[in-house]
RNA sequence: GGCCGGGUGGCAGAGUGGUCAUGCAGCGGACUGCAAAUCCGCGUACGCCGGUUCGAUUCCGACCUCGGCCUCCA
């Protein structure tokens, strides 16, 4: 089955062959640690789990990087405020952030590389930069020289000349063109800094990315990935360094891009303040949950969050478990990929349509008989695992309830059996009494033919 | 202003030139002591106006409208 990806750079959607079907080649910006994330944040690494997981069923070696943005002036500003070394900030919020997108069922990258282990290769690429006219130093700055690469701006759809005499952009005194962008600027001694031909300073944001990406996954990427509001600059600016850096090699066969979040139809952003911290959320919700929340859209699209479309997760899960609770008694078979989930995958990533089968593989499920169960129940359990869903214990997912929530299993079971006795004489008063109480205690019960069985009920 | 991407049933959200998305919610029925869960059934959605076509939600054009980027941003 091919795998087709929609490739900003061609604006079209195009069968993906990588260059070395041996060694397939994926790059995701990854988070620039000074805090908590967003869930916003959390949409391209939950994404692009799922497109490493598919491209790891058709290629045998997948090398999946996701960096670490660990030198930023943000972090240089948090650590400040907090009165504690950057490194302080970048370790705490780079743990949070993987045990948080763990918690999403996000499998860790291959590769993880932090901008200050790979100092020395962005101050080598900067050089051959600056060597091959491409960059150039002043005032303790070194700049990317916009118009020494004529293709630049191609991916976003730009026009250099407009960039360059750059009508909106703040014009530093040592810029050649106002579109110029730093690769290396000076710090003080308040500042984190390297020793480098150009004195003690700190990269640009952007130069980390490609000399990461060439240190890792070499000159010429297959994918590279990231949030579609990173296209311009952050993404048109790695291009040009690594294409200038390499001779003119291309830097990545296919860009994807995530669309942004939108928190009551506005961009959730840092800047605009109207955040949902992941960390927070998972404080309330499962992971799980969250993850089939942000899998609900197409990841292309823009995704609007809110309670009521989490509250439809919830359910949604709710029947998918239910359907595996009622197949308890089947044995577990080694799961297969159903070909629907994989070929709604292999359409440009249409998790959508992925959980419409899913959704399909549950009705089939309840509606098996006999040795087909064994058969549906692996279905169900192949198609989920490719999303990164249903791999828990139905049992564990209907009783453990959201996290925060305190149900004292020995005393439902107390009052279960209690209602048990109630029933068995009749005393329907009292049996449904109990149900209410149980009820007003966040827990649903049914009463089914091998007795009552009852789950937390999630907000 | 430039460049992108949207507007689908109560809500969420795919997709397609001509019988079906799907989920959640709702309604009717079965089952149940009553519920719940489950099963069966139901609702004739594609921003607006033109055009192409035997036929358009789907293609083309205009318009309205929403959002993203334009050097902090996933």
């Amino acid at each position: 089955m091919t795998i087709s990806l929609y490739n900003t750079l061609t604006r079209r959607t195009e069968a993906f062959a990588p260059l070395d079907p041996n060694r397939v080649t994926m790059y995701v910006c990854g988070p620039t640690v000074y805090n908590y994330i967003h869930i916003g944040n959390a949409r391209p690494p939950v994404v692009f789990d799922v497109l490493a997981s598919l491209l790891r069923r058709h290629f045998p070696h997948l090398v999946y990087a996701r960096n670490i943005t660990d030198v930023d002036d943000k972090i240089n500003t948090a650590a400040a405020a907090a009165g504690v070394p950057i490194t302080e900030i970048t370790g705490r919020y780079a743990q949070a952030y993987r045990d948080d997108i763990a918690k999403l069922g996000v499998a860790p990258p291959d590769v993880e590389p932090h901008a200050t282990a790979h100092i020395a290769e962005i101050i080598t690429m900067i050089q051959r930069l600056v060597a091959s006219g491409h960059a150039y130093h002043a005032e303790g700055h070194v700049l990317f020289h916009v118009a020494s690469y004529p293709a630049y701006g191609a991916l976003s759809g730009r026009d250099p000349d407009e960039l360059i005499a750059g009508a909106r952009v703040e014009v530093a005194p040592y810029k050649k063109d106002a579109g110029d962008f730093v690769l290396w600027k000076p710090s003080d001694e308040t500042l984190p800094g390297w020793d480098s031909p150009w004195g003690r300073g700190r990269p640009g944001w952007h130069i980390e990315c490609s000399a990461m990406s060439e240190a890792h996954l070499g000159d010429t990427i297959d994918i590279h990935a990231g949030g579609v509001d990173l296209t311009f600059p952050h993404h048109e600016n790695e291009i040009a360094q690594s294409v200038c850096a390499h001779g003119g090699k291309p830097f990545a066969r296919f860009w994807l891009h995530n669309g942004m979040l939108t928190f009551e139809g506005r961009k959730m952003s840092k800047s605009l303040g109207n955040v949902l911290q992941l960390h927070e959320l998972l404080k309330k919700h499962s992971g799980e949950a969250l993850r089939l929340m942000l899998l609900r859209g197409h990841y292309r699209q823009p995704l609007d969050w809110s309670d009521a479309a989490l509250t439809q997760s919830v359910r949604t899960l709710d029947g998918w478990y239910g359907a595996l609770r009622d197949l308890a008694d089947v044995p577990t078979r080694e799961p297969v990929v159903p070909a629907a989930v994989e070929a709604a995958l292999c359409d440009d990533l249409n998790t959508p349509q992925a959980l419409a089968e899913l959704s399909q593989l549950a009705d089939a499920a309840r509606r098996a008989t006999g040795g087909d169960r064994i058969a549906a129940k692996a279905a169900l359990i192949g198609g989920g695992a490719l999303l990164g869903l249903l791999q828990q214990d139905p049992e564990a997912w209907f009783q453990q309830g959201n996290p925060g929530d305190a149900i004292d299993a020995a005393m439902v079971e107390a009052l279960l059996e209690e209602r048990r006795a109630a029933r068995a004489a009749k005393d329907f008063a009292r049996s449904d009494a109990i149900r209410d109480a149980l009820k007003a205690l966040g827990v649903a019960i049914e009463d089914g033919a091998q007795g009552t069985r009852w789950s937390v009920v999630k907000a």
